[in-house]
DNA sequence: CTCGTTGTATACCGGTAGGTACAATTTAAG
DNA sequence: CTTAAATTGTACCTACCGGTATACAACGAG
């Protein structure tokens, strides 16, 4: 009996705003005080709706995996696109949304990775922020393996060292929007790679 | 007269402590109590050494630049070496300090950019630090103009597109060493770069 | 030795971090 | 309207931040 009362403002969209938060100055980087200004709530109501600083971060990391991340991840199986195209659709996706002026910039995994080295960020985090930044790898190496396309071209017995490689690239593309590198340059480092492993293949 | 108490201390071993600590944790991250644990003194004599934190980061900074950042930069100079082979030897130099076990690891410069985005860097050292970024570039950009082998091979009139992608591209090894990715990864996609270039002028 | 100078050690300053106790307020069930 | 459950705002807790006042220890000149 008696249900209280109604909360004052919507979850998902605070918790879209602490995203935001997280992706512009870190999990340590962001104070309590800066995260519920820009959520337009007060402590307690935080603490009330998300467990903790810790738990809120997870939650936040994880809309960031599933609204951000992932449409990058599905130019890589766009239906009726070559191989080539689609590695290329989809760095180029990254680069895009890293140049971009609006929103937060730079990878947030990247952001997050010399805090992960100090110790910084509590354990459950972190272990979601290793597994979040596996799965480009997993995802390349399971392409190159088993699209037709990279079969017939004979790319199969290298599969996984040019998905590393590919992989490897695409993160330095974020630390690169990050040092303030423009777009044009970043395309045109992402064509060089692909170029190169063209290369190296025929 | 009267010379007071000698240092029981050496400021240029202080100062590389200091170093690596900012390494690994950034400006805003290195704490004094994280600073002075590892330079081996307490805080008055952190202060009457070197002014403040924000006075210590920038002559760490500069320290980096002199001792880590200047090796990297004069393999590109190397007398009696072709420019292909100076241009490989300077990355992979740089791979190799990013992927070894001892000291810190990641690009300095890519550690402390997420703090000056957010504004969380003091005015001086965030000049430095902007001076600094802009080094690799220059030389990059200089060394394609005058080399003479670079001219002879038509390189010229693309040198600073090129020079623009080795650099971005050399920044993002940093950030990859730093997200765990291994050394042998990394030398793959440096020859990818390489040899993407390569295609693309010829 | 005395004395001024310099470095060291401890304890402390105001400010802010993450986190919480508590009272006031809103809600819906009875 | 009463009452219990839930959210809200304010004020506060301890811990640590960068920075410093102060007392003490070590030195060299005279």
């Amino acid at each position: 009996m008696a249900s209280g009362r109604k909360k004052a403002f919507d979850e998902n969209t605070a918790l879209n705003a602490a995203m935001d938060v997280f992706w512009q100055k870190g999990y340590v980087g962001a104070s309590l005080t800066d995260l519920t200004q820009r959520m337009g709530i007060n402590k307690p109501s935080m603490y009330s709706s998300f467990g903790n600083k810790e738990a809120l971060f997870v939650k936040a990391t994880q809309c960031y995996l599933d609204t951000k991340m992932k449409p990058h991840l599905d130019l890589l199986f766009a239906e009726g696109v070559g191989l080539k195209q689609r590695l290329k659709n989809h760095m180029m996706s990254v680069v895009s949304m890293q140049c971009s002026d609006d929103g937060a910039k730079g990878c947030y995994l990247v952001l997050c990775q010399s805090e992960l080295e100090s110790g910084e960020i509590p354990a459950e985090a972190e272990t979601l922020l290793k597994q979040a930044d596996a799965i480009p790898k997993q995802i390349f190496t399971e392409l190159f393996k088993t699209d037709p396309e990279s079969i017939e071209l004979g790319l199969n017995t290298k599969a996984a060292e040019n998905a590393l490689c590919l992989y490897t690239t695409l993160k330095g593309t974020a630390a690169m929007a990050r040092s303030g590198v423009d777009k044009a340059q970043l395309e045109y480092s992402v064509d060089a790679v692909l170029a190169g492993i063209s290369t190296q293949l025929h």
